[in-house]
RNA sequence: GGGGACGUAGUUCAGUUGGUUAGAACGCUGCCCUGUCACGGCAGAGGCCGCGGGUUCGAGUCCCGUCGUCCCCGCCA
């Protein structure tokens, strides 16, 4: 191969095939840098020595596909390259044979400024040449095939379960397949095999694991697209921590796959503390938490600076930013997107200025140091609770607001100033390059203001905290009062978190059919509309159904961590745009009269 | 559904206050070159300034619309 061939190799005879890099024509010394996966090559063509040879040579151009045969040389000193791992070497052509001419390509390979990725989308075959591209995929087919191995070694049966399945209208939008045979009915693509994982723990398949593409018809972002992989495990009889420990198993042999030894046991963190530390449930650990400085303040000067004094006031430190110019201090302002009154203070400064012993207070709370930036996030006097309001919740809805509001400033903060902090460069050292952490004890209800009524947080097949079973039953007939009990209903449920990213997210499902049908009923569904949407289902939990719990985890999410990558599509061969649209086979389009007739479906125009 | 950024040669970009024939680098074509490795030198080709409309004596530049790509909010049980 291109990138095998070593001074210990001098002497012998070889035969390269690849593409032609890079041709450097002397005149009558020609040089090709042939280039396959495993990296590239010097070839070497002096017309005195083969005039045939240099020649054919002449006729070569970016992109050709050549067979080379030579003799390996072992390079003279001064003309070795010490930048390629072949470079002490270079290969002698006595023959080459044109395989196949190329046309002239939009981008090369080997240019050293990247192509807009419109273009590279839609010659993703070019694109995918190129020597990161090749190393992302390689990443992932590595990352694959240690979790795969892990998990095999550790009991678990890798089994396929259905592309073509049925709708459950509820989460996600499906994609959906007619079908033929049966004109006005529809399977779903599955946004999970979550059903079907169930079922094969009540089948007796106590460790199943599958590495699985999912489907969901939603709007894409950087990390999110529409057909995606999943890491999906499901066990019987496991506590939580069971759970974790096989994550934990499988995700340090991935990583040693890449090249880095992360620590195990990962931190864990209660939901409520990841919101009032870091205003979101994923928090990236490289960055500062919060600093709650409500008390930094006096009561009149909250009152002078119209803060809700019911509410958290929080500091957000961004280190090492240094001076900020009066054109970067008006841009946070923008930054900021406030929710249920939140408001915000971007001028320490001036709080200094008006406030200096409060200033210096939450300099003091905050360990701010030189270069720092400090930003307040509170709560406006006008909205929210005018008084402490008892609730159930450890964190009140008015409170998330605040929180949620800090936590989003926090990180857009973070990646403004990524260049003057640093923090998101990779150091080297696995145990600062990737935080992970365990999120635990997720609310198993989220209050839903459109629908007003509570709406399962996780999925309705989670289980409730045994602690809670009094609250779920003491909330199971108010479902659309926004003060139910339910809001304290804790679930068995856990995010895996890395820098900031949600990993994958696992429960501890119900397996006993009368929870199951509480949480329904808790849901708002009557027991009709559960029977309707997942009889089959709850007719095999009756069934003696073992105890148990699983995960999902994101592949795509992982590789894109640890190949650096900002999108999931550096790490996805042939990934969709923010539309949904497939650049290179230019999908989805129309369909022909005759498959929608045949299918039954009269579009609407 | 909403907000923002961008769209100029094959590619990456520049293009001043609205003013002559729209530039550079890389790539491409041809010629020269025996130690290059992002080779070098000389010459050359290459433009619907995304598209449509408007303002103006005059538009790559200003305005409106539209299409496309990217980022974010909503959404993602």
């Amino acid at each position: 191969m291109c990138g095998t061939l070593r001074a210990s190799d001098a002497g012998k005879k070889a035969v390269l095939m690849g593409w032609v890099n890079r041709r450097r024509d002397l005149g009558n010394l020609i040089f090709i840098d042939l280039r396959d996966r495993t990296g590239v090559t010097q070839v070497v063509l002096n017309r005195e020595v083969d005039a045939a040879a240099h020649d054919k040579a002449d006729l070569l151009r970016n992109e050709y596909v050549v067979a080379v045969i030579g003799t390996v040389k072992r390079r003279d000193a001064d003309t070795v390259n010490k930048n390629i791992p072949t470079g002490e070497v270079e290969l002698v052509a006595s023959e080459i044979r044109i395989l196949n001419e190329s046309k002239l390509p939009p981008f090369l390979p080997s240019d050293t400024a990247l192509t807009n990725e419109e273009t590279r989308l839609k010659y993703r075959y070019i694109d995918l040449r190129r020597e990161v591209m090749q190393f992302n995929i390689e990443t992932r087919h590595k990352v694959a095939k240690a979790i795969r191995d892990y998990l095999s070694v550790q009991g678990f049966f890798e089994i396929e379960t259905p592309f073509m399945t049925r709708s459950t209208p509820e989460g996600a939008r499906d994609y959906l397949v007619p079908s033929r045979v049966q004109p006005g009915t529809f399977y779903a693509l599955p946004q999970s095999p979550q059903l079907f994982k169930q079922i094969l723990m009540i089948s007796g398949f106590d460790k199943y694991f599958q590495i699985v593409r999912c489907f969901r018809d939603e709007d894409l972002r950087a990390d999110r697209q529409p057909e995606f992989t999943q890491i999906d495990l499901e066990m019987s009889y496991p506590q939580p921590e069971r759970v974790w420990e096989v994550v934990e198993g499988f995700l340090t042999a991935a990583f040693q796959a890449a090249g880095s030894a992360i620590k195990t046991p990962f931190p864990r963190m209660d939901y409520d503390e990841a919101i009032r530390s870091y205003g979101i449930d994923k928090p990236d650990l490289r960055l500062p938490a919060f600093t709650e400085v409500r008390e930094c303040f006096t009561a009149e000067n909250l009152q002078e600076l119209a803060i809700n004094a019911n509410l958290p006031v929080i500091a957000i430190r961004t280190p090492k930013v240094g001076e900020l110019s009066r054109k970067e201090r008006d841009d946070i302002k923008p930054m900021f997107h406030a929710k249920g009154g939140a408001k915000i203070f971007e001028d320490f400064k001036r709080i200094g200025n008006k406030f200096p012993e409060a200033a210096a207070a939450i300099a003091k709370k905050t360990g701010m140091e030189e270069g720092d930036l400090i930003v307040l996030v509170a709560g406006s006097a006008q909205a929210g609770p005018q008084t402490a309001m008892p609730t159930h919740r450890k964190v009140t809805p008015a409170e998330l607001a605040i929180y949620a509001s800090a936590g989003l400033l926090r990180l857009a903060l973070a990646q403004k100033h990524a260049e003057r902090h640093g923090i998101f460069k990779k150091s080297g050292d696995a145990a600062k390059d990737f935080r992970f952490l365990w999120v635990t004890n997720f609310p198993m209800f989220e209050w839903d203001e459109g629908e007003k009524q509570w709406m399962a947080a996780h999925h309705p097949f989670t289980s409730p905290h045994e602690e809670d079973m009094g609250l779920l039953e003491a909330g199971v007939e108010s479902v659309n009062d926004p003060q139910s009990p339910l809001s304290a209903v804790r679930a068995l449920a856990y995010d895996v978190v890395l820098n900031g990213t949600e990993l994958g997210s696992g429960s501890i499902r119900i397996h006993r059919q009368d929870i199951q049908r509480k949480i329904f009923r808790a849901l708002g569904m009557t027991e009709e509309e559960a029977r309707s949407r997942f009889g089959f289902f709850l007719e095999a939990l009756e069934y003696g159904t073992p105890p148990h719990g699983g995960i999902a985890l994101g592949l795509d999410r992982i590789v894109m961590i640890l190949a650096g990558a900002e999108s999931l599509r550096e790490v996805i061969p042939f990934p969709k745009t923010a539309r949904a649209v497939d650049l290179m086979c230019d999908a989805p389009t129309p369909v022909n009269e005759r498959q929608l007739r045949e299918l039954g479906i009269v579009v609407k125009k």
